[in-house]
DNA sequence: TATTGTTATACTCTATAACTATA
DNA sequence: TATAGTTATAGAGTATAACAATA
């Protein structure tokens, strides 16, 4: 990892120009984050699909289930994904009768989009077993790991995803 | 899977059996952290692809720009991939010329793969420019939070990647 | 005119199965 | 027989542009 070298060494001390130091540090971290987020979400997208339905069709499913309806714009800012993706999305998951999309009361552009009783079965009944490989894993990793991920969880939710610019 | 309830609330409390409480933390972290996985690679996957390479592409670059030259099966180990996915790959690659595909000495079941000088260049000027986005927020984080996500990347590495079984 | 959603089009990403060539 | 790689096939994931309907 060699970072030889002080912070400020070269005499660039004002407090709002980043070191050299620090910027090869955060260089090396986005680096190194991005990587892992991308190998790792293989890992996990191969691990948490079943013969029924894929990870991203999943994650509709379950925010389905916790928030009862839904529309297609507020699912695709949700999960982060173009609205013609989630118009696709949804096609498939109505064609397995796991969604429904009705009309919108008062706003006829807008569609409501709910879980059929079939799709909240798919989602009560795979929650367990979809995240078993990943807590088992969790497990294996001992409580004060589970804490440092706690934490890094909440911040990267706050550093990556919600920041909006 | 239905691990029948949770374990140790019937007073089996011995020390190996987690008691509930731990095993709803682990179960809601797992949550958490393939639904973050999951939306946090699609977001990256957006900022960090550019009209000559995708961010898949660029991983395979990176990692032939700094190890010299490898062979399709150890890419696709090093990126999680099938060896299908990783012999398109390469073809993709190889068509924009930024990869060479030459016999392997000794063994001619194998292929071996360099980067052509365009290939490395691609590598060097994009590097830079390719993180920004992440760096940016990175930055915006502060020292203590980049602290967290430098332990967390290792751990999530380590529980998520490198574990086998 | 702006918003919501869909359709059309065109890629990349991904896996499994079957095949070829070499060891 | 086992290993490395490729081809064939199929489907999911993804985006932009163009369009329709409603507000």
């Amino acid at each position: 990892m060699a970072r030889g070298g002080r912070e400020g060494s070269d005499g660039s001390d004002r407090a709002d120009a980043p070191a050299a130091d620090e910027s090869d540090e955060v260089t090396e971290l986005a680096a190194e984050l991005r990587r892992l987020l991308l190998v790792s979400s293989r890992i996990l997208r191969s691990h948490t699909a079943s013969e029924e339905v894929s990870a991203s069709q999943f994650s509709v499913l379950a925010f389905l289930q916790r928030s009862g309806t839904s529309t297609p714009g507020a699912l695709a800012d949700f999960e982060h994904v173009s609205p013609p993706v989630m118009t696709r999305m949804l096609g498939r998951l109505e064609e397995a009768g796991l969604v429904r999309r009705s009309a919108h009361p008062g706003d006829g552009r807008q569609v409501q989009v709910a879980l059929t009783d079939s799709g909240e079965q798919v989602v009560l009944q795979g929650r367990a077993e979809r995240d078993a490989w990943l807590r088992r894993r969790l497990q294996a990793a001992g409580p004060q790991e589970r804490r440092t991920l706690r934490e890094a969880t909440a911040l990267l939710r706050r550093t990556l995803v919600e920041r909006r610019d």
